[in-house]
DNA sequence: ATAAAACGCTCAATCGATTTAGCCCTGTGT
DNA sequence: ACACAGGGCTAAATCGATTGAGCGTTTTAT
């Protein structure tokens, strides 16, 4: 079941593969290959639909044109959508993509990396998880380009697309704030990573911003593990002894299951308890009444990821490039104290 | 910045690269190495981290230890979440996973097919677009093992993990006919895959089962290539002219698009038009009101694919491993003619 | 005692493409 | 007529692992 290989061609062409080579590699004038044989060795290539083994190639070249992305998890609607545009734009320059999903678990990102170095891909896509500086450090000795998402590491100098999650979550609280909530939380991870110190930090800023009293109570921290129904007790629990007015949900599925716990308590959103999610979901826009949020800009994050990486690729650059797009409040009904009509 | 090689630990163990190999790969018995050069080459190997290179055993073996998903959209949450369940059993049988979406464009599906050949994958997990059966087929013929999902091809004897669409469907369209509604529509795919024309007979046999008119005015049908406001605004029109009560959704985001819809005609779901999705979603569960569907079951669907993909490649069978899981009818408010208090 | 088998290991070819060094030929300058 | 400079192409090494054939020594069988 072989394929065609570049023998094949230099056979019929009647040359050597290493002319057959050349050619292929645009490198027929470099190589003062003549045009007759240029030619033909391109319509037999053609006429057989010869593609190169990616294996020997790499082997070669080092170059396997494939590209490791690890995100936080590969089900979570904000980071399947990044995959798809990345799947996308990679495809678009000849690159594949190997994915794999972290939970936010060290030993998991590192098993990721592991695989993903001797499968010899050329470039990374990473959600890092904490305790990763060393790794990513290790990649950078190697001259691998690397990428992180939606976080990265203070004390590592490296590319990444990122959110400002600060103006995010700063501009959802001052909307909270302006919408009349008096008593206001913020329910977000355990982790200390810093997109979510900088939500943590834009929301305290809008805190300060108003003369709203802060304290430690209006913090309340889970951890990732935690399953569903962990989470929904807890937030539960919370809501129920805090009696918040509002609540500004750090992550997607911990707005998620913020409903589910609003809702179980008999509280309405917006009316009873206001809230706002950072990152945007189909849920949020169709849920009655529906779920004012920071809308990250999936996109074009997608796409300047793979635009940075290719970059680097081709030449790598002396300084980082870091790219913090800004993400959009998405004001609707949740953050209304009034109950708009159902529409 | 090369790695260890095979030659690395012959070196230091005063052998011969073949030796190395033969131990390294559990052949040391039936290669007849004594125990003590067996013994010394593991230590090395440990000590040094050796890790095989995959593309020079790839180029040798023609395995690359890497499987292809190519599913409809990993942006979808069924399929996201299914991608999820195959990269984590894919490890832990050494697998790797290289992923794409088809848009159920079979240019597309082609595209990523011709790609993953030459990157030479070893299996492939394929949700088929419309005319993919002289592609399967070729894949059989050069024996690599195929697993279709969420759908297969009838005219293609194959491998293939599904649900039971047509119970799905029935069971969907008889919990709407007992719960009252008497004017049942179909909102559906133009696509005449199996999977959508299982369901479409699911819900025709519901209807005649149950004495009710059937004509063309109870389906309606979209092209998946429409956007978002296109599907909605078909929606909207169909419902607003053909006076339903009840609407099965055929996919889970024509049931996205469903509720914007109804909620847009200002109706109210469950009350004044009940509706059923096929596939469940967050959304779903929490809307309010809270949707009905037929839900899958993600995690076996999963686990089943890698499965029988993992079977295969260990040893091809003579028969086609063909799974139809059962999916489970979720019911929830949207089928109730009587509003429940929101939760 | 001697051929045959068992041991314990290695040589060298191979997978397919890339790449360095270099060969032979023609034309130019002197 | 002779050196020298391209022009046009190829041989062979290389990437790292696998594998069929085989080589020298010792043990077993007859």
């Amino acid at each position: 079941m072989k394929g065609i290989s570049i023998k094949d061609i230099a056979k019929q062409a009647g040359v050597s593969p290493t002319t057959v080579s050349f050619v292929l590699n645009g490198k027929a004038k470099e190589k003062r290959i003549s045009d007759q044989v240029s030619k033909k060795i391109l319509k037999i290539a053609n006429k057989l639909k010869y593609k190169p083994n990616q294996l020997a190639r790499g082997l070669r070249t080092g170059k396997t044109k494939t590209l490791g992305l690890i995100v936080e998890d590969i089900a979570n609607n904000f980071f399947a959508n990044v995959a798809k545009v990345v799947e996308d734009e990679a495809d678009k320059h000849g690159y594949k993509v190997l994915f794999g999903s972290t939970e936010d678990n060290t030993e998991k990102a590192h098993g990721l990396l592991e695989v993903l170095k001797y499968r010899q891909v050329d470039g990374y896509i990473i959600t890092p998880t904490k305790n990763m500086e060393k790794e990513i450090e290790l990649l950078k000795m190697v001259r691998k380009p690397v990428v992180l998402m939606d976080r990265y590491l203070p004390n590592v100098d490296s590319h990444y697309v990122v959110v400002d999650n600060y103006q995010g979550a700063y501009a959802a609280t001052t909307h909270l704030i302006e919408q009349g909530y008096q008593k206001i939380a913020i329910i977000t991870t355990t982790s200390d990573q810093v997109q979510m110190k900088q939500r943590m930090d834009g929301f305290m800023a809008a805190f300060k911003k108003h003369g709203l009293p802060y304290n430690k109570n209006v913090v309340k921290r889970l951890p990732f593990e935690m399953d569903r129904v962990g989470h929904t007790q807890e937030i539960t629990k919370y809501l129920k002894a805090s009696k918040v007015d509002a609540v500004f949900f750090a992550t997607n599925y911990l707005g998620i299951y913020g409903i589910e716990s609003i809702r179980s308590l008999g509280l309405r959103i917006g009316a009873d308890v206001g809230m706002v999610c950072f990152d945007d979901h189909d849920l949020f826009r169709l849920h009655s009444p529906s779920i004012t949020c920071v809308s990250q800009p999936i996109e074009e994050i997608g796409r300047q990821i793979v635009n940075v990486l290719m970059k680097e690729l081709n030449h790598a650059s002396s300084t980082s490039q870091q790219l913090v797009l800004q993400p959009t409040l998405e004001v609707r009904q949740s953050t209304m104290k009034e109950v708009e009509p159902v529409a």
